[in-house]
DNA sequence: CCAAAAGTGTTATATATACACCCATGA
DNA sequence: TCATGGGTGTATATATAACACTTTTGG
């Protein structure tokens, strides 16, 4: 406290904006809270940022803590900071965004935070701006996996076109014509072909791809165009 | 202070990058800092978020003090909390974006708090993490004008197309199509011809337009493509 | 053999690129 | 009249969008 004397310290919140795709469904990881304040209500999954951690390392530690999961995509998304957004102290709060394969989560873990996987749009009423932020991420959601191939993240280790469209599908709200999406994605040279089929499948077994990492790092940044642009007007 | 007693209150500032372009070069605003800490040192335009003041509006504080201009281009970019990132004290940064029109800037008010526009290449070394926050908004430039036509910000009301071009060639370091670039931002429907020819020119002079704000802001989330495919694999 | 989902091919259209010529201006 | 920079047109390549048929599978 030696330089800054006159300065206001403020509370550091992060919350964790967590979603997963079932094979049908965008859903959300959310909070029913037993513990204070607003005790009974829903929330994003949160916490402060300890004295002497890194903004990304609170995240990656709430982020465990609720699924189980270390290395899973994380993204900054934005910082919250109008001075009414938390009644009882001010608060601002840094907001990321996580993509995990629904399947891998710690399910106990899940149940002992008295969280749930629910669809966005059964999502109910959030405490403070926790709905402004999950608006926010939607937007985002939509935005950058029109541009980058995020959508991996959400789908398991080895997956299937079709899945893959299905969850195209999902974050648009779109159908989208299956044979101009599979072009366009095997030309990508993201998808390597397992040599294997979906079993799950009651009639012809589509074929299991994963990505292929090295090209997925290389070319992370760089712009693809994964949905028609028809599409690409909704931000 | 009634809710989270033993969670830590922290310094939260905010730091602005603020670009401008003199129709040759990106300028960065850059404070050579009369005042503790790291006194004679360069640093970003930067302040403490007030105790009752909104992040946004902490920022639209700075950027008023620092420039005179109200209604200028703000995105917020990334709050930098590594824990060892101030030595003096443990703080998180909240980072603007800006984008001004450089000859509106109030030119007393910028002498005042000892700051000058410098060139990308010229910089100096910066305070903290400064350095890695300049990176960050180049690329952000860099990736948001490829998509956005947030170029107009950084031009006067009215410009020419020979202009903008040299702006994104500024921005992205490479030589552009004249004619391919000009046909592309006039198919945008963006821009309106004044009827007014630029009079500073020594050659031939040319056409001065201006945005058509109503189609920017009803447009401005749409995905364009301003720069040739060749450069959208640069994040 | 039938329904349901997967896989593949073709064609028309739109867009991007590469490139060359003419025009206006002031020195 | 010449050098400099502004404005426009076109042919080619590439990408996209729309669309139909065949294959595999389990019941």
């Amino acid at each position: 406290m030696t330089n800054y004397p006159q300065a206001t310290r403020i509370l550091v919140a992060i919350d964790c904006i967590i979603f997963g795709f079932d094979g049908k469904d965008i859903k959300l990881l959310l909070v029913k809270r037993n513990f204070e304040p607003e005790k009974g209500k829903w929330s994003l999954m949160g916490g402060f940022v300890n004295k002497d951690e890194d903004l990304s390392d609170g995240a990656a530690r709430i982020l465990y803590n609720l699924t189980g999961l270390k290395n899973i995509y994380v993204e900054q998304l934005e910082t919250f900071g109008k001075a009414s957004r938390d009644p009882a102290e001010r608060t601002v709060s840094v907001v990321f965004f996580a993509l995990i394969k629904i399947d891998d989560h710690d399910s106990e873990a899940v149940r002992s935070h008295n969280a749930s996987w629910i669809t966005l749009e059964a999502r109910p009423q959030l405490i403070f701006d926790h709905e402004q932020m999950v608006v926010r991420a939607c937007e985002h959601l939509r935005y950058k996996a029109a541009l980058h191939p995020i959508g991996f993240e959400l789908l398991p280790e080895r997956f299937t076109i079709p899945q893959l469209q299905k969850l195209y599908e999902a974050i648009y709200s779109i159908p989208i014509d299956r044979r101009n999406f599979s072009r366009k994605l095997l030309s990508t040279g993201l998808l390597i072909d397992t040599g294997h089929k979906n079993t799950n499948s009651a009639t012809k077994k589509a074929t299991l791809y994963r990505l292929d990492e090295d090209k997925y790092k290389a070319k992370f940044h760089s712009f693809w165009n994964f949905m028609p642009d028809s599409m690409r007007s909704n931000e």
